[in-house]
DNA sequence: CTACAATCTCCAGCCACTAGAGGTTCAAGA
DNA sequence: TCTTGAACCTCTAGTGGCTGGAGATTGTAG
């Protein structure tokens, strides 16, 4: 186990620039280095990253993961933070796919309602020009 | 009509530097300026204005706007371009949910099955440290 | 020993804003 | 007419989470 930075890329699946763009903000130590200053990582780095990158894929964002790996340091704490961290996690994803929902019945509605012809008479774009004539109300989606 | 920025801003609910931001990357047209060069805005930027607000809240991209904007000018062609624009967005809204529904099934798997002891024994930090344990497979979800 | 792939650092760009500094102008009230 | 202060101006930098490129250096296989 001594893996040079393309290494590790491969093996967890992050990309190069990544994994330093990680070192810099502190969510990877910064690894020994070569003589020529190239970076050298260990089996520890590789479960950290794999950690990282299977919480990134769950969407947590970088502040969330902070809190999760400072967790597993301490294993004998209970794990009633990670629980709240990823409620929150839950509660937004579910906030998301309902503004998404709505979303979604909105545009559908847009499009049974074009009729194809020329512009002037196309309705998607009078509900964008006077948004009052759609069906329902929603907030900002991001 | 002859609106300050603040004015507008009121009227369309857009903020002040959003507006200015527009201007700058060419949404909305430079309007004319009092003698001390403060912006004056008419009816037809208020119009343009809430289009572009009402395509922002159904979640379209400034280059999706750019192009909707273009159509207004031409009331005479087809509104094809409009429908495929719409149905673009509505892939990719659909595909987002179809992601965020995955990740919401995995969170409440997580929650289910922790333990509520301590980190050492906690599911949630161990499906995040070894993934394979994880009942599903999904995509980044960005 | 020689190639050349991989690595290094540093900087810029992505998206769609948002915030702040530091200075100027407008409009209402005295 | 003058004063005040809210609103406006430009310019720059920051957000999150990377991603890509330039130009220089290092590691390694043949």
């Amino acid at each position: 186990m001594d893996l040079s930075i393309g290494a590790l890329s491969r093996q967890v699946a992050v990309k190069v620039p990544t994994i330093r763009y990680y070192e810099q903000i502190g969510l990877l130590p910064a690894p020994p280095r070569t003589a020529g200053r190239q970076r050298r990582y260990g089996a520890e780095d590789v479960a950290r990253l794999s950690f990282i990158r299977h919480a990134r894929d769950l969407g947590f964002d970088v502040e969330a993961i902070r809190e999760l790996l400072s967790l597993t340091a301490r294993p004998d704490q209970p794990c009633e933070p990670a629980d709240r961290i990823v409620l929150r996690h839950l509660d937004s994803v579910e906030r998301r796919i309902a503004q998404l929902t709505l979303l979604r019945s909105e545009l559908r509605h847009m499009l049974e309602d074009c009729r194809h012809g020329p512009v002037r008479e196309c309705r998607i774009i009078q509900v964008l020009a006077d948004h009052d004539q759609c069906r329902h109300e929603h907030g900002k989606v991001s």
